[in-house]
DNA sequence: CCTCATTTCAAACGACCGTTTGAAATGTAC
DNA sequence: GTACATTTCAAACGGTCGTTTGAAATGAGG
């Protein structure tokens, strides 16, 4: 069997398991059986686990961060900033597109995304800020342009409040699909959650910011 | 040593790695030997390493729920709707009380509770809506009383979606915390980061609903 | 002090893990 | 068809895991 067709087996083997089971829950024994190869063929042609983690996760993140790193570009070129709804949408695209490369690729890429942030902490996060983190620069650029009432750090803690939204529900929208459809008979795919996510996102990063006095106040209310 | 002595010395053990490690990277090597207990000792106490786990999280479940409906039941016996900022204010004061009960008693049970959401997928949820469904019931109720433009799944995806920021912002608080204190020269406490989720959360719950077509022409605006 | 239940302890169990090994099989160029 | 490089394969390695075991230590009551 060629090179080509072994590695793209495991590819495929481990992105489904990786994306059910988490990283670390998940052996090389499931994903080599899954993939119907030897046990040693993945550290033969990946080198170990690790090494096939990120191969799996490069093979998404090579394809959506250019297409993201271009929109942004495009935004910055404008003269006046950029509305933040507009800015969000722009991820919509990119995502949508890696269901052509793949079917269930949108999902599955989220879904890693989220194993990855939830499983290893701190390694996905450096392995991105590290490889692309132009793109992530051009990104915070345009919100802080989009949002000139917030400062650096309330953005900072935004984007990342933003980031566990999408982290989360990604990772457990199995569960999320199943009870959505069992209770209320929706759709449930990855495209109409999407679409249900950019308002609240856009409108959480754009939330008025309460000072401390404020929330006291608040509390007291409530008791 | 009394029995009570040394399941108080694994519980205390255990929170304090879960919280650091999550629950599948924690063994109960490790636990016992931070507890300076035999390693058998798990077993005879708890029964097995899936019941310490639940017992570390009823340690502040059992303190926290209470709290909460009480405060709900409070709300909803006013005449009026409450606000929903109002309502979500309600969570603070019993989630800052349980710094009193332990030293980082709020960030702990924040962090287990994001352990358990990601960690051991489907396992808490269940956990939390059979023992404390009526808490949650409450507070669905006051969200959706305070949010009469949302239907019942809009409500249901964006309360999941806060779930997603509070569970992801906490399990990864440690890392987010150091960056905060690096880059901004933040104080970085768990009251803090509470102070800044509510506005963001509020904001996106009750964020306006955005149709199809308008998602549509956002992302081809931005293209 | 003796009795008996409770708790602690060292040791081992079987299972699964990621990785390595060296031989067998397969592919490739002459 | 021979020589050589690449890929596959079964088997084993050392290690960690949760759990169990049976004896030793400790506790409390008569």
């Amino acid at each position: 069997m060629s090179r080509i067709q072994t590695q793209q087996k495991i590819l495929d083997a481990a992105e489904s398991l990786f994306a059910e089971t988490g990283f670390n829950d998940t052996s090389l024994r499931q994903i080599t059986s899954r993939a119907e190869v030897n046990l040693a063929a993945v550290n033969y042609h990946f080198g170990s686990k690790k090494a096939l983690i990120q191969a799996v996760l490069q093979r998404y993140l090579k394809v959506v961060m250019p297409r993201l790193e271009h929109q942004f570009e495009v935004l910055l070129a404008r003269q006046k900033p950029t509305q933040l709804p507009e800015v969000l949408a722009v991820f919509v695209q990119p995502l949508l597109e890696l269901e052509q490369i793949k079917r269930q690729g949108t999902t599955l890429f989220l879904q890693l995304l989220g194993r990855g942030y939830t499983d290893v902490q701190g390694h996905l996060r450096k392995f991105i800020s590290h490889h692309y983190g132009s793109v992530l620069n051009k990104f915070v650029l345009l919100v802080q342009q989009s949002c000139p009432g917030l400062d650096a750090a309330e953005i900072f803690w935004r984007l990342h409040f933003s980031l566990g939204t999408v982290v989360f529900t990604m990772a457990s929208s199995e569960a999320l699909f199943d009870i959505a459809a069992a209770d209320y008979q929706q759709q449930a795919d990855i495209e109409s959650v999407i679409r249900r996510l950019l308002p609240y996102l856009a409108a959480g990063i754009a939330a008025p910011v309460i000072y401390p006095e404020q929330l006291n106040s608040m509390a007291q209310a409530a008791s």
